[in-house]
DNA sequence: TAAATTTGAATTGTTAACAATCCTGTGCCC
DNA sequence: GGGCACAGGATTGTTAACAATTCAAATTTA
């Protein structure tokens, strides 16, 4: 795996939060000296650290043109939609293989978790714990390349959440959460597609696919927030 | 996407199909001043195309250790074949909703080059011809994501399968490439999921996980063949 | 002799200056 | 006013010199 030193990690990863997060807005645009003066780093890498976000489609970079953050159309949409279905898929059946009780608390004290999100209205909070619980099933598969693929996948949905959920969304999916958790222990292959499918179905039919216009805040403002 | 430059996608390119093709194998040192005599280019070229296949997952990259041809683990391996059976299941279903009369005849004719190539015992041409029929099925399923990791993934098993295929394996898998393209006409998803699992299982059925060691010739060599 | 140390070459990593490209606004001409 | 050419600044891309690290062989030491 190409490696990236502790301080261009830093950076990566906290770009790459910003995105996920949605403080950095699809279209934002990051130029290089100006995310070197709010990093505190140098050109050579914030360069390396756009070219990896590009690589993994966050990232919009064209020949002296710059990076900006990216916008996925509506064909990028679906496609997403169907390899999300089918990794999920796989990565039940795995997690499925290697479930345990005490593997089994930790997914159910993460619904809890959710729950109280929700109960608490805390949006920013509930997207970020639904993104975990999947990178928890990831995690419990026990496949370094499904697990890839579905992290990057979860980080381009976000984007794609931005710009197509229909605005009304409540978004609570943790009871579909629960539906996968129990199915995981059914040991009942059908039962544990049909939760994934209705899990997937659900954060799709949330879409609406007709792009919409959005406020972009300069970087200094995103960042200042820590 | 990480746009790499003409010049830095051909020698991308190169390096990438000499890894395909099995020139340079697994372990193989890449010395960036060796590279760039040889393709007459600079180190930062190098440098870039260095990071990238190490991020494909060809390359293994350590800090100020350089880079070399990656050498899969047999878990790398277990893992990589799920994930291989899953996308490739997810493309089947896709082809088979988009498959014409005239893509049906494109997959027969290219079955037909891999019936030749078996004839002609040209075991390198069998190998491409192979990982191509899977290719063209991504076309088919005209999904970009689920293309781009299949093209990954095969990527990566062609190194997996040098290090760890069975000597005497004929890999005549063309009969088993025919059954999917009877599958993806027949409109039975039933069928086609098994067409799909007999060939990945047949392929990973090959794989004898036990590592092996292997000569290595000079960089110069490799590249002297064009 | 074998382990530990030193030393210098080979290799990778970084930086800063330079080059090339693109964008914006201005003035000119029709 | 609208289109066009052009300059100047802003931004990205590249290169070459320098710095840091690793590796291997030679040397020393117990």
């Amino acid at each position: 795996m190409a490696r990236l030193s502790a301080a261009e990690t830093e950076v990566y990863e906290r770009i790459r939060a910003a995105i996920g997060d949605r403080h950095l807005l699809p279209g934002q645009r990051l130029r290089e000296v100006e995310l070197c003066r709010i990093f505190e780093t140098t050109r050579g890498t914030i360069r390396k650290v756009l070219a990896r976000l590009a690589f993994d489609g966050l990232v919009d970079h064209q020949p002296n043109r710059g990076a900006s953050v990216a916008q996925p159309t509506v064909k990028d949409a679906a496609d997403l939609f169907i390899a999300r279905h089918c990794i999920e898929r796989a990565i039940a059946r795995e997690a499925a293989k290697r479930i345990t009780p005490a593997s089994a608390r930790i997914l159910r004290s993460h619904i809890d978790k959710e729950r109280a999100a929700e109960a608490a209205r805390d949006r920013q909070r509930m997207i970020a714990l639904s993104g975990e619980f999947h990178l928890l099933l990831a995690r419990l598969s026990d496949n370094s390349v499904l697990s890839r693929y579905l992290t990057d996948l979860i980080a381009r949905e976000s984007l794609i959440l931005q710009l197509y959920e229909k605005p009304d969304q409540s978004n609570c999916s943790h009871e579909e959460h629960a539906q996968i958790v129990s199915a995981l222990l059914s040991s009942d292959p059908e039962q544990l597609d049909m939760a994934i499918k209705t899990h997937i179905d659900g954060i799709a039919a949330s879409l609406d696919l007709e792009p919409g216009n959005q406020p972009r805040p300069s970087l200094d403002e995103v960042f200042a927030k820590l």
